[in-house]
DNA sequence: TCAAAACCAGACTAAATGGTCAGGTAATCT
DNA sequence: AGATTACCTGACCATTTAGTCTGGTTTTGA
């Protein structure tokens, strides 16, 4: 008879904490943080602004909040990878990720593009210092790659960077994507994209394409 | 004796205007239209609020002045390129330029994304068709390479989108850039990193890098 | 030199915004 | 059933914001 009629996750509160959190991520991806307005948020969540506040302490707390959880999300498969591991398979993986984030997370992307922009006034120095240090391992994994002559020479920052500027780009950019395009990205679209980027990336520098990728 | 004593361009006026817009740059940069303060705007120009209005009738109007500005930038030598040219050095000079843009004018490029982020709420439909009808022009060279052989097979579009991706992270993602290497982009940086770009690009669409671009 | 035009800026206003408060109702637990 | 907790919300408030108004001063051009 000890049966928990209603879950922690499909309370009252639990639903509308989570659809303040939806809300909040769409209108924040649009005007970032002092551009956002907690009104709009409560509209999107189809709620009176005063429970918004009921549940978020205040817009920074919502934000921040947010904004944690969205930097759960950068953490992959790569975070693992060694010297041992094949270069072009680990690429090739952490670029196919990096764009199926871009296609089912856009807004996520871009508060993280917005908030980055903005100067990044809400990353604290312990995410900092964790996100270098994290930076630190991978080149120097990337570097092992180069000096085992597994990975051709090249930079391995720049590298990272590019790969994170073209897979986020179709995220943050996506108005233009689309417009540009005359439609908008399709599941298929993203395939190929992906597909054709990870040509670029691998073939680049100077790595085959893994039959899985292509 | 008909001599001009002061030319339009350092009057007053004409130098209050260039602050103000500069100050207004790099505001709107940072937070974007809505998150944009006219205070802050005029305090960079270091001038009273009221003259920010005077110049410019509105916060909107002066965005838009700038925005207009920073799109003309965007016009540069790939828009006469043809079918005749050589893509490898069309690609390559076009690489090169953006970059060049993310160096010297980082907050237009931040503006721009900004805008684009934001869902391009500004960027009327007179922009919008003169930018599709050049991105048709341009696919179309680009078929016309691979089609005569010049190229190999790719996606027009994705090609471009990846080059503005790449080249354009250098100045929207500055902030995150400069902490994970410890230290700001040099022009020397600037310079490796546009080489190792152009070498990414080129090498991943089967070109060879043009000798003044190494 | 003098009038017109350009420029300057403090005081102010109306609207919007983040946030509080007080007085509820509904759910839950024993 | 009764009490405790969670949830809801209209009214309200202090602050901030873009923009105006009014009365100046400086610059310019004839």
């Amino acid at each position: 008879m000890a049966l928990i009629t209603s879950s922690k996750e499909d309370s009252i509160g639990a639903q509308n904490r989570s659809r303040i959190l939806a809300a909040a991520e769409k209108e924040f991806a649009l005007h970032g943080f002092k551009g956002a307005r907690v009104q709009k948020i409560a509209d999107g969540a189809d709620l009176p602004k005063t429970n918004v506040l009921y549940y978020f302490k205040s817009k920074q707390s919502l934000y921040l909040a947010l904004l944690e959880d969205i930097l759960s999300l950068w953490n992959g498969r790569f975070d693992e990878a060694t010297v041992d591991d094949d270069p072009s398979q680990v690429l090739a993986q952490y670029i196919a990720d990096k764009m199926e984030i871009s296609r089912n997370r856009p807004e996520a992307s871009k508060m993280f593009a917005l908030e980055i922009i903005n100067g990044a006034p809400n990353l604290n120095h312990f995410f900092r210092d964790q996100h270098a240090q994290w930076m630190k391992g991978r080149v120097a994994v990337i570097q092992a790659w180069i000096n085992t002559g597994k990975l051709a020479q090249t930079n391995a920052y720049y590298l990272l960077f590019n790969i994170w500027a073209t897979s986020q780009h179709y995220a943050d950019f996506s108005v233009q994507i689309n417009e540009l395009r005359g439609q908008a990205m399709s599941q298929a679209d993203f395939t190929e994209a992906t597909q054709n980027l990870i040509k670029l990336i691998l073939t680049g520098c100077g790595l085959s394409v893994p039959v899985a990728f292509t």
